[in-house]
DNA sequence: ACCTGAACACCGTTCAAGT
DNA sequence: ACCTGAACACCGTTCAAGT
């Protein structure tokens, strides 16, 4: 059906646009106006549902994270064995999900824009990708295989590792894969030998 | 002396007075009109000496590099002791300046813009800032206290760790400079015990 | 060779006005 | 309640013109 005068659900129909615009073309081509025209709707539009253009980049970067921690999850379900062998998977996933999605990325750990939204404060699905790293080190200390402590600071540490690894693949080493996947596996294995000497 | 028409190293004061407004009001605000501005000259004298806001982003970069570069020399040599004593120095000095010099490291890693400069591949002092962890390491592998292997390889994981711990201690955990303290301590025995199991 | 000033094509944001 | 259009104050960049 043709839309009416009223959009309807304009604020969701801008995310998913400035999403696509910014996955097509990058960070810096995310302006309201090629959003709006996009969504066939004014320029100005955009400020019945969000205060600012850094409040539709939270929103862009809350659908991230919450993909984001919905790969995590997936990653660490299809892994059923070890700790190990969690990490590893969970740590590939990081990776390949920094890869694929890196407008994605790029917006969520601000990247290219200096928004108020912050990876774990603030955002509640960062919230839950951070429960679910926490939650596998917790298993990994039940089963003896990380040692006791704080599981929040350590999964804290983990994910700084982590994103580091993703960081130094995107910006320093772009385009190699076989690199990337040495990378997050020698960290991975870092994080879980070195993990018990904390 | 008053300047003339011909200012005589307006590039290097360019630069000087681009790190100086960055410092003050963050990335967003480095407006090659405001630079001109402090400089006295006109908004568009910096295109004699850039073919770009890029470009002159880029001489930012550069000069953010040498200082870090010089950093980690400091500490390394401060710390004449083991290959552990070493990478804490250097892993506190790297955490150190990526605190004392927000705007410089947002630019370096491009943090709030999308240059083309990148960490280890272009810029000169960030080649050598990586040269001299990685001789660090090797220093590590002679001593037997870090195992075989490509240290240029070892040298990008601990960057990427390192790199990894000032971005969490920086959007995650800002202001809390104890956490930072304990967080990098906690990466450098990481990598110190991790190293060994490559 | 180096710098200026006006001009151009963009931005985000505001606000009175329309539906 | 939701959206539009014109307007405003900014950007980076180009280019003919000045010194």
């Amino acid at each position: 059906m043709p839309r009416s005068y009223h959009h309807g659900n304009l604020r969701s129909t801008l995310v998913e646009e400035g999403i696509r615009l910014i996955e097509e073309k990058g960070v810096k081509a995310l302006t309201l106006r090629e959003i709006g025209e996009r969504a066939c709707v004014s320029r100005t539009a955009a400020y019945r549902h969000f205060s600012d253009k850094a409040a539709l980049l939270g929103a862009i970067s809350e659908a991230g994270f919450t993909e984001f921690a919905d790969a995590l999850e997936r990653a660490r379900a299809a892994a059923k064995g070890s700790f190990s062998s969690r990490m590893d998977a969970m740590g590939l996933a990081y990776l390949k999900f920094a890869e694929e999605h890196r407008a994605y990325y790029e917006v969520m750990f601000g990247v290219g824009c200096d928004l108020g939204e912050r990876p774990a404060g603030g955002s509640k699905a960062g919230a839950r990708a951070f429960a679910i790293l926490e939650e596998t080190i917790r298993e990994g200390q039940a089963t003896g295989e990380v040692r006791a402590g704080d599981p929040a600071f350590l999964a804290k540490v983990v994910w700084a590792l982590s994103h580091g690894v993703a960081m130094l693949k995107l910006e320093i080493e772009p385009g190699s894969k076989e690199l990337g996947k040495k990378f997050i596996l020698a960290a991975a294995e870092v994080l879980r030998t070195g993990l018990q000497f904390f």
